[in-house]
DNA sequence: TCCTCAGGGCCAGAA
DNA sequence: TTCTGGCCCTGAGGA
């Protein structure tokens, strides 16, 4: 069965899958001046068969399996060290400081645009610096970090958060000295600030100062990572952004050396592949790293919920544009929840004034749960890379030729693997022992699969066109045309999935949700804790009735329909798998590998 | 062993 | 008194 095949995704993302060697790039491959290697780490080859213990041993093998990626920059690279010459800092001696600190910094800065520590050599090569994209478009945080702009020469040295000048990567992107004090002194002692206005004020290097909530967003909203502030505030060193850092300098060499192959300027990128038109769904980034998850596991306790009933305890008449949810600040920082709060502001249906009010505790939050559910999630553009980085190497192996049927049931396996991944390291499921973990996963594995497919389709799919997990978009016609009666229905009521989950506007926070209630299913039989699984699945749907009701106040039956659209998807599981299964018994699908385990561990259970 | 560079601390000046 | 931002210190990781 052969596809057709289509880049997906803005032309940054198709460059990174060149750097990554992303197997759809390869008509870029000659114009790529870099040696690019991937690496991986392959779990041994005998996956299959064994008891029970033994899957257990086999996924928790899978789990550790790490696959790296790293781009070589040839010899000749220029600008090494990242930053172009005029950013490199002189050598200073100690004397230095005390000299230029003695006049007014307002003074130093008139007099020296280049602020006396930089050299003023001239920029020669751009340097990568990600800014806001100029159109007017809200950028969600996971974008902002991703689908990076390369801005003009004359922008090359500044700040996205204010424009002032660049002094070196800080907390995850280039950015000036002032901004990056701001968001560590902002970070460290947990501030919490209100804007007067409409949370929308200007921030550039004369108006910065003026209102430290928009700032402070904006800083969010470029980029800049909470977690780079080291909690035990060591000194020195490194932050395990490095490689990160490394990978955005290469890219920019990577990408001047392109545009230069086809005779481009650098500040202007025609798209040599059209991405798709992207829909309002949004699937936000957001990265905190705090409290640990006993605070949210003592609401277990059976007491907490007994005789729960979530209709009684959230009643309908109560005003959502009323609603306290549990204060963020008792179980995180203000101000690593505000990331959270702030970022809700491209879900469709929530009235940004509802989401980025006061980042106190006293506005209104997600859901503490969902909260929690939210840190859960892997980094997508990571694991899109690494399942790329692995088919990549598979092919280069000679494990598979092309972007048939092979192809296809390799990359479920990648998926399914980061699906285990993603379980194992969620709350409450890892609390659960392995037999019982294993037991939950292999009863929903392929319906977290559906969702899988079904939510990405939301965010980046079109009509007529399956976007895959490594950002191949699949032609359906060409798909199906040659298909069986079974493919067809599979594929005719995935669509009618997508597009009830498209009327519904389901968002990313009900789809994580989904995840948990998928997970945690209480008609799995012989699970011993099961009482836990009952008491969790319990919490989500608390979480998710409050969710809709808060962020849907015109749309209060959206929890049930939520719930209609859940069966509809189980459905469809049970048609993949046993789309999957003939497959398997044709012996289509690769052996040694962890759909097949999970195949036949449906099979052994049965 | 030395160098690089990103995160943290300090402190004068501004608000 | 608090905030800002420029400068220096520190130390992990790489050459």
């Amino acid at each position: 069965m052969g596809f057709i095949l289509r880049f997906c995704g803005p032309v940054d993302e198709q460059l990174r899958r060149v750097e990554l060697g992303g197997s759809p790039a390869v008509q870029l491959w000659e114009y790529n001046p870099f040696l690019c290697q991937t690496s991986a780490e392959l779990p041994p080859a005998e996956l299959g068969g064994g008891d029970m213990e033994e899957k257990g041993n086999v996924l928790s093998e899978l789990s550790s399996r790490k696959a790296s990626v790293e781009v070589q920059l040839p010899e000749n690279t220029t600008g090494a060290a990242g930053l172009p010459p005029k950013l490199r800092r002189r050598p200073q001696g100690r004397g230095a400081r005390r000299q230029s600190g003695s006049s007014a910094p307002g003074v130093q800065s008139l007099s020296s645009p280049c602020r006396g520590s930089w050299t003023s050599e001239s920029l020669g090569q751009s340097s990568f610096a990600p800014i806001l994209l100029n159109n007017g478009r809200d950028i969600p945080h996971y974008e902002s970090l991703l689908v990076v702009e390369y801005p003009s020469d004359a922008d090359l040295d500044m700040c996205p958060v204010c424009g002032d000048t660049v002094s070196g990567y800080h907390y995850g992107l280039l950015t000036c000295e002032s901004c990056k004090g701001f968001f560590k002194r902002t970070v460290q002692n947990n501030k919490s600030y209100t804007c007067s206005e409409s949370q929308d004020c200007r921030i550039d290097k004369t108006q910065r100062k003026r209102c430290p909530f928009c700032r402070f967003q904006k800083c969010l909203r470029v980029g800049m990572r909470l977690e780079a502030v080291r909690a035990d505030r060591m000194r020195g060193g490194r932050n395990r952004f490095g490689p990160m850092y490394k990978r955005h300098r290469a890219l920019k060499q990577q990408k001047n050396a392109l545009l230069q192959s086809h005779g481009l300027k650098a500040e202007y990128t025609p798209d040599l592949i059209s991405p798709p038109t992207r829909t309002p769904f949004n699937f936000t980034n957001i990265n905190i790293n705090t409290t640990p998850s006993d605070t949210i596991t003592s609401d277990l306790h059976p007491q907490t919920h007994s005789g729960y009933s979530f209709y009684q305890n959230q009643p309908r008449h109560e005003s959502p544009q009323h609603y306290h949810v549990s204060p963020l600040g008792a179980l995180y920082s203000p101000v690593r929840a505000m990331a959270v709060i702030g970022d809700c502001s491209g879900i469709p249906g929530i009235p940004q004034a509802q989401c980025s009010g006061s980042f106190s505790a006293q506005g209104p939050a997600l859901p503490h749960l969902l909260v929690e559910f939210l840190r859960c999630e892997l980094d997508e553009l990571q694991v899109q890379s690494k399942i790329i980085g692995c088919l990549e190497q598979m092919q280069g192996e000679g494990g598979w030729g092309g972007y048939g049927a092979t192809h296809m049931y390799l990359m479920v396996d990648q998926m399914l693997f980061y699906i285990v991944e993603w379980a194992r390291g969620s709350v409450f499921f890892k609390e659960l022992k392995v037999s019982d973990q294993m037991k939950l996963l292999h009863h929903c594995w392929c319906e977290l699969l559906v969702l899988d497919m079904v939510s990405r389709q939301l965010q980046h799919g079109r009509q007529g066109s399956l976007v895959l997990v490594t950002g191949q978009e699949v032609d359906l016609p060409a798909l199906v045309s040659p298909a069986g009666p079974l493919l067809r229905t599979l594929v005719q009521k995935g669509q009618d999935l997508v597009e009830c989950f498209r009327k519904l506007q389901v968002d990313r926070n009900e789809v994580v949700c989904f995840k948990f209630l998928i997970l945690f299913n209480t008609d799995v039989k012989h699970v011993e804790n099961q009482s836990f699984v009952e008491n969790v699945k319990e919490q989500v749907h608390r979480a998710l009735l409050e969710y809709t009701l808060c962020a849907y106040p015109q749309f209060l039956d959206k929890f049930d329909k939520l719930l209609l659209c859940w069966s509809d998807l189980c459905a469809l599981s049970t048609l993949a798998e046993e789309y999957l299964c003939s497959k398997d018994i044709c012996g289509e699908v690769p052996c040694n590998n962890l759909l097949n385990e999970l195949l036949h561990a449906k099979h052994h259970s049965m």
